[in-house]
DNA sequence: CTAAAGTCTATAAATTCGGTAGATTTAAAT
DNA sequence: ATTTAAATCTACCGAATTTATAGACTTTAG
C-alpha cells in the first residue's frame, strides 16, 4: 500500500496539474478541496519543490505551481519520491535494492523471480500514468 | 513493500514445500536455515495454521508440515493473510476496499485508473506464483 | 507597513513492525 | 509414570514510522 504522504502527494500535483499554468495555488486551497491536512501538505508540497517537480512563490498572492510539465510527471516518479521502492521485495529493486538476510543464494532463490515480473508489470504501467494523462482522463469520465 | 513478516512467510512456505509429504518439520530448523528470529517465525506458522495452509504435529517428533499441496498456495494468498491489500490504494482494492476521503467523486478521479491496472496484473502474476512453481524454478536454477 | 503567503524547526500522538519472555499443553520415547 | 522435546498461548516491549500539529520566521505585493 501507499502512504497517506503519497496519496496526498499525488491527489495535490493532479490538483495543480488540472490549474497548469493558471499562476500560483495557495496550499490552503489544496488542502481544502482535497481534503488533506494542511500542515502535512505543506511538508509534502515542499518535498516535491525540492525535488523540482514544483515551484513556489512566496509573500502575498503566492503559492505552488507545476515546474515541470504536466506530460513529464509521472506516477513512479511521485512513488519514489514519497515512499521509495516501486517492487515488493528489496531484493528485487532496481533503485533501492538490499540484500535478503533470509536468501541464502540469491541467484538460486525461485522467490525473486516472481516479484521481479510484478516490479516490471508496474514500472511499465506507473510510467505511463503521467499527470496530463489523469487529467485527461478525469475530464472525460466527468462527462 | 512486503513486510518482514510477509518475506519469512514465504520463505518458510517454500522451506516446507521442498520437504512436502516428509514429515514435520521443526521451527528451529526453519528458522535456522532461513535466518528467521524463531520466536517472530513461531507466530507467523501459527498464523498460517489457523488460516489452514499448514498443520502442526505438537510434541516430541513434532513440527510443521504444508497442509494444501504445494500447488494450491499462491503469493496472492500469503500476501493477503499476512499483509493484507495487493492494491497500492485502498479505493482499489478487491479484497480490502475502503472509500478515500480526498476522492471527492470516485467514479471521475482519474487516479483509480491506474491503480486499477497494476492491481490486475499484480494479481495475475502473483496467483501464477505458486509454491511448486517456485520449488521448481529453484531447483532448475540450482542447476 | 501590513497582510498574506510560504518556510523552518520542533514536537507529539498514533500506529505498525519486529521481536522477546515465560508459562502451558501435548505427545513420543524410555 | 516420567522425562523430554516440541508446539501453543498470553502478554508484553522498544523502536521506528507515519501522520500529523504548533508556532516562530521570512518573503513579497500592494
Amino acid at each position: 500500500m501507499l502512504s497517506k504522504k503519497c496519496k496526498y502527494a499525488i491527489h495535490a500535483l493532479v490538483y495543480l496539474a488540472e490549474r497548469y499554468q493558471q499562476g500560483p495555488v495557495h496550499i490552503q486551497d489544496i488542502a481544502e478541496a482535497q481534503h488533506i491536512p494542511k500542515k502535512f501538505l505543506e511538508a509534502i508540497l515542499l518535498e516535491m519543490r525540492n525535488a523540482k517537480i514544483l515551484h513556489s512563490k512566496k509573500g502575498k498572492g503566492g503559492g505552488y505551481y507545476l515546474y515541470k510539465k504536466p506530460e513529464e510527471v509521472n506516477l513512479v516518479e511521485i512513488i519514489r519520491l514519497m515512499d521509495g521502492a516501486i517492487s515488493l521485495l528489496p531484493c528485487v529493486s532496481l533503485n533501492y535494492y538490499e540484500r535478503c538476510d533470509e536468501c541464502v543464494n540469491e541467484v538460486t532463490c525461485g522467490i525473486r523471480d516472481a516479484f521481479t515480473g510484478v516490479r516490471d508489470e508496474s514500472l511499465k504501467l506507473l510510467s505511463k500514468s503521467t499527470l496530463a494523462q489523469i487529467v485527461k482522463r478525469q475530464r472525460e469520465l466527468a462527462k
